[in-house]
Parts: C-alpha cells; structure tokens; sequence
DNA sequence: AGTTGCGTACCAACTGGTTGGTATTTCGTC
DNA sequence: GACGAAATACCAACCAGTTGGTACGCAACT
C-alpha cells in the first residue's frame, strides 16, 4: 500500500473532507477514514491523537486549500472593488459547476451543525475557518462601500458574514432537495441584492 | 414514571425535536431519547420500527407544530400582502428573542446535512417539510409581487426557498459563532432585500 | 565500513464499551 | 382473560482507541 506520494497525513485529510461532506462527522467512522485514505488504524493514531483532533486538522487543511482556491480566482485582478465583488459571487456559483454535492459543498458548515454543541473544538476550527474567509471578502466589500455608498448604514463585517450566511443555507436547501440548483437561485438573488445594495448597472 | 399526561409517542417525539437539535441525529441515542422522554427502550421500539422511522415521524411532528405556529403568527392580519411579507421576516427574527440556540433553530435543516446521502428517507421528509412552509410564503409573495411588482423577473417559487435558504444559512453561521446575533444579522440583511426588491418604504 | 542506538512511520490484532434492535415478560384496562 | 402498551434483559455488531511490534532512515562511535 501507499504507493500513492502524497504523505499519509495528507491523505487522512483529504479523506476527511471527501467522507465528512458525504455523511457528516458522527456518521464516519475511523476505519472509513483509513480504508479511504489506503492507510492502518496505526498509522492514524501516529498522526492523530482523536478522531476529533482529525477533524480540527482537517478545518486547517480545508482553510489551506480553499484560501488558495480563492486567491488565486480572477475577481482580484478587476480594477473597481464592486465588481470585483459581483464577480466573487458569481465565482461561488461558477464553483458548483460540474461537481457533485459533497463537491461542491463546505465541510466546516457541514460539521458545524452537529459539533457545536458537543465538540467545541470543532465548532471553534469551523467559524475560524467561515470568518477567515469572510475578513477576505469584508476588505473588498469595505472598499467597494467607501467608493460607492460611503453613507450606507450597515457594515463591511455584517455584509460579509450574511454573503457566507446566504452560501451556507443554499447548501443546505440543495441537499435538502438532493439539487444544486437551489442553491445557483440563492446565490442569484445574492447578487441582485449586492446589486440593489449598491445600485449597480446590471450589464447582462 | 410516565406521570405526564402527554402520550409516550408525543413525548418521544418531542425529545427528539429538542436532542437532535442539540447534538444531530448520529450523535443522538436511541437511550437518550427514552431517557429525555422517560420512557423505556421497549416502549420506543413498540411505538418506531427504528431510529429513523421516529426521525421520520419527528419530522412530521415539526411540521404540525410549525405550521401552527406560522397559522397563528400576527402577519396574517394585514391587509398587504407586503406588509405581511416584511412582517413575517420580523416575526422569524422575534424567534430567536429569549431562546438558545438549539430552541431557536430548524430540526429539519439541522438533520438534513448529515443524512441527505445516507437516509434518503430523512432528507425527503426535511425538503418536504421546508419546502412546505415555503410554499406559504410563496402564496405571500405571489400577492405581493401581483400588486406591487408585477414585472419582477424574479419568480415567487424562487424568492420564497431564498428565504428558507438565508435563514437555515444563519442559523449555520450563528451556530458556528455560538451567537444568535449573527442569524439577526442575516435576517436584517434579508429584510433589506426585500425591501430593495419591492422599492418598500421603510417606516422605521 | 560496520554496527549500534534511536526516533519516526507504520501495521495488524485486540479491547472495553456502546449501539440499534430483539425476545420475553409484566402491567393496565376493557 | 384478551389485548395493546410498556418494562426488563439481552445480543450481535460496531466503534474509538490501545497494544506490542516491525521496518527503516540517520547519526555516532569504533
């Protein structure tokens, strides 16, 4: 076994972020884990002092993985933060192209929802992880307010945090109805609701 | 045991509104259910043919309960249909007023995640059951957009799932943060929409 | 160069406790 | 005494985590 190169904590975790979006965090089981990553029960427990401390590791690698997924997505390179932010949503929905829907979903909303409660660890690796993400998104929105509606009454932080809000619900309508579909409508109204926010011409 | 006068299938349904809520449904026992409803695993099992028949059931048993509640809610006695729109969004939000986290959020939305590929069963009853109350509000905003919107491209059927789609993502979030603040927040965010959508005139 | 010592990576088998579910018995009421 | 509701006792399967051990690289010493 473990012909593959990639070391075996890596493939743990990328294991854990396939299997965890499939079936939650409870309903996976350290042996699906190993089986999936072609790897011994030893071997996880050299690297990993509990299944929880896995699933902590796992948000880190998730965060890695998906911060260089965005930062290195187009919408940076626009000129005006507006429609850098515009197309960052129409980025989010471009990225349920083509994948299935533990593809295309998140791992740290999936997990949240069960841990909160009884693993905060968890819960606090998986807001972490959402409001890293958001800070991203603030700065462009913070830009983008100062230059288009400085006098608007409600703030970069809690705009950022409702776009994260509003991906996370159209996660769980899609799942809900096995159909991503639900979630590109959510993700469009998004988008008129920036552009309405921001009176923003419409060009298609 | 057995004192309350509430029959053993209610009781049984109800702890599983309250556990799952808390802890998901992978986490939560068949013995903790019995012992949150006082009753014994014999009794469980004459009432449910499993653990997920009773998710099932529960299911069923939010929605009664919901659908009651939302039959009652004050909304329903304005006259505009817009009114009674912008008016339902309020009333989610007083939802979370006085409430924890687990009281305050969906039993549908909270199970479907971890069970959408491994209980089909499960996840058709909580797309049923959200995509039920939905369809109230779609009924709502039908009226709405006949009166005050009629060119609108947006869909009533579409607008209605956003809805449900921003409030499961806030309760995700305001779980993720271990504070409902954050779910008020989204709401807010949704209110503006509408109003935006609508052209409504904010009286507040 | 050989070998000794040691830390890291890994493995297969096992354990103690838990889980969903069952078999059987008892209770309550008509 | 019949019949459904509920209690007790139990089981096989499963689970996270442990154990005791092997393989191997690397450095130090001779």
């Amino acid at each position: 076994m473990n012909t593959d190169a990639t070391p075996t904590r890596t493939r743990l975790l990328n294991a854990a972020l396939g299997i965890v979006r499939e079936q939650g965090y409870e309903a996976t089981t350290v042996d699906e884990l190993c089986a999936a990553a072609g790897v011994s029960k030893g071997a996880f427990f050299h690297h990993f002092a509990s299944k929880e401390a896995l699933a902590v590791a796992a948000a880190e690698h998730w965060n890695a993985v998906t911060s260089a997924l965005f930062a290195n997505a187009p919408y940076h390179l626009l000129d005006d933060p507006l429609d850098q932010l515009v197309a960052y949503i129409d980025f989010r929905a471009a990225l349920l192209d083509g994948r299935s829907i533990p593809e295309a979903t998140c791992y740290l909303g999936t997990m949240v929802q069960e841990t909160y409660g009884s693993h905060p660890v968890i819960r606090e690796a998986c807001f972490a992880g959402i409001a890293g993400h958001a800070r991203t998104i603030e700065e462009i929105i913070r830009a983008a307010k100062a230059r288009h509606a400085p006098q608007a009454s409600w703030s970069a932080e809690g705009l950022a945090l409702h776009t994260q809000a509003v991906l996370q619900g159209a996660f769980v309508l899609a799942k809900a109805k096995n159909d991503l579909n639900l979630a590109r409508e959510s993700i469009l109204h998004l988008r008129r609701y920036i552009e309405l926010l921001f009176h923003y011409a419409k060009e298609d």
